[in-house]
DNA sequence: TAAAATGTGGGGACTAGTGGGGAAAAGTGG
DNA sequence: CCACTTTTCCCCACTAGTCCCCACATTTTA
């Protein structure tokens, strides 16, 4: 399972938004969307989530800053379920998150899917070539390439 | 069992506020709410509740520091039950701890759930963001990652 | 070119959120 | 100990939001 490409969506009256057909299968056992950084929201899959999920939970209950970090992570998640037609409802606070209300960025990255305002997305992905310059003279470089 | 997500609420003129429908079921053999920390309330299942309570229990009752939180623990925790659609009537101690009046935030914070009043809870949620991005530090270094 | 699949919109049943009434229980004062 | 008052708890009603289902139109694919 590996997500990848770039597809553009439109949220429907609902707060709806589609997901890639080709990734709906990996969501069968259900979606867990989330926070993410930048102002956009990820979704992972039911077993890429448990599996952070229980990193979070070892964290300690004791220490200030774990607990911060817990009630952020597990109070922005949502797991959900896509309908019928492969879509699935943002929950409000997510919405509002990543600024999301009319065209909407789908994204692969790996083991999660990103879901963008497309405004912010095409902001974004300025800074992202432009960074990706400053890594490819690392490549060539040898800094970090292999 | 595990508590997610964000929802918002109002107390009733009689004090009660809604489970979040998706965990009422956990909650069917009883609901412990308790103090906890930074002005917000805690809400256990049973089955949670007593295995903390074995835990506190057994501390030894020699020691001043193991008497005092076992006095704050048990003495600040109300076993209740949720009414037929699903409310918890917040004891008066607990409302005036969490300062709530009206609005209610209730968090999913994997193993508990949290009730926080919503004023404390947007300015708490500021503090949060600003703890991830330093643990992001910790993730890219290995920490937690993978 | 035809057929299948996908994006988008909408309707209707159901669930959930909120407010209120009445009975039982508990607290208070005589 | 009793009577009265107050609070708590349980039940029901109404309204609004959510979710599931289906229909259509456009796009993609064979």
């Amino acid at each position: 399972m590996m997500f990848l490409g770039e597809y553009e969506y439109r949220l429907d009256q609902k707060g709806r938004v589609a997901i890639p057909p080709k990734s709906r299968g990996d969501f069968q056992d259900g979606i867990v969307v989330t926070r993410g950084y930048d102002n956009c929201i990820v979704a992972y899959t039911a077993a890429t989530w448990d599996r952070l999920a229980e990193e979070y939970a070892s964290l300690p209950g004791t220490d200030q800053g774990a607990r911060r970090v817990n009630r952020l992570v597990f109070s922005s998640a949502f797991r959900l379920n896509l309908d019928r037609l492969g879509r699935v409802g943002l929950p409000t606070p997510l919405r509002d998150y990543a600024q999301i209300d009319d065209e909407v960025v789908v994204a692969g990255v790996g083991r999660h899917l990103e879901i963008w305002s497309k405004e912010l997305w095409v902001r974004e992905r300025e800074l992202m070539e432009d960074q990706a310059s400053e890594i490819a003279q690392g490549l060539t470089s040898g800094t970090l390439s292999r």
